[in-house]
DNA sequence: CCTACCGATCGGTAGG
DNA sequence: CCTACCGATCGGTAGG
């Protein structure tokens, strides 16, 4: 079946394994191995594994900036909520090791990261909050809520929960029907009664109560 | 000062740099150095390099069980419930590396953190959530709310946007006068809005919007 | 708690 | 893309 790629196919692998064993965890070797090639044969691809570790987190980045434009065009407005949320929820369910190499990633490097963030995240955070905003002055948001961190928390939240999702249905009840579709389902739920006002409810009589 | 307990010594380096390099990452050598000893001195308090990784994840979970009883007492209610998150809140940024080490250890070792959960946490989880069933007969929750996998997502919440805070901080404005207690503000409001009816609204007229 | 030492494996290079 | 090989470091042991 001709050379399918050997290249893509050492990304693949080395994606896999580092976001299942971690990068010190992962040796060039098991990662060759994976592919049928020998070692030297991966670092005339890559490198060294530092060059790889960035291409994988390129890798990523750019399948990311793909999903983007159709999440920025739908941001705000509670009926569009559900649009954005779910898009960015199916890019790491589509591959949960997107969202362990991510979190493993912020672990071992967070200035890379970082900068990273400010880069390819950041943007599209700054759009998101301007239709929020645009929501919030029209009495749609809880007053209280302080927008930027909300996003914050709710990215974290997509990528920190389908990252280690596998370990948290087993706080949940066993023998369930499927127990990541419960949690997916109440994370939806959640993210928007922690933002959006009911409709029924006019602004002013909604008070946070206790403190 | 006398020999401050050499192995409590020995666990705190191992605890910081586990937290911070990683399991893999981080060598017996640079954790006896950490403390001012060689080596084979370590692996006369701890045999392999396994047991200290158990030591270490033993050592986290004593200290919360020790936190434990007085989240315990209070559990639902509207009004404990701002208690009972920020002791759990304060536990984890007390020292963020514990956040850290459990995040990296559901990434490393998914079957042996879900054991210690289903040991540890999940009898506090079930007590929580008998009284937030409470709350919510009594209308107090959105009637909608999934309580099991709700307070699932709030642990993997708190536990995971202190394990990256430092990263997430990076996203909101700079300049700004404390970035890390806005994120724990706006956290506490939403899991609370995510939860909790708004007093004045009655269950009834509660109906989610979109879809 | 130390020095001395072990085999195994690591990332990477030479040279083809 | 390979074989052969490098120095460095790894976790762990012997023996005191």
């Amino acid at each position: 079946m001709a050379t399918p790629d050997v290249r893509a196919q050492l990304l693949a692998a080395a994606t896999r394994l580092f976001a299942a064993r971690g990068f010190e965890g992962t040796s060039l070797q098991a990662i060759a191995a994976a592919v049928g090639i020998r070692k030297p044969s991966l670092l005339y691809h890559f490198g060294s594994k530092e060059e790889l570790r960035q291409a994988v987190l390129d890798d990523l980045l750019a399948r990311w900036n793909q999903v983007l434009p159709e999440l920025l065009m739908a941001a705000a407005e509670r009926d569009r909520f559900d649009g954005v949320l779910d898009a960015m929820t199916d890019f790491f369910l589509d591959d949960p090791d997107r969202a362990r190499l991510l979190v493993r990633e912020t672990l071992d490097r967070p200035e890379d990261v970082r900068d990273r963030l400010e880069r390819y995240v950041r943007p599209w955070v700054a759009v998101a909050l301007n239709q929020l905003k645009a929501a919030k002055s029209e009495g749609q948001v809880h007053p209280r809520a302080d927008l930027a961190a909300y996003v914050v928390h709710l990215v974290q939240l997509v990528v920190g929960s389908i990252a280690v999702m596998d370990t948290l249905v087993a706080l949940l009840p066993e023998g369930d029907v499927d127990r990541r579709e419960r949690l997916r389902t109440e994370l939806r739920r959640m993210a928007k009664a922690g933002l959006f006002v009911p409709r029924a409810a006019a602004p002013k009589q909604y008070e946070v109560a206790a403190e």
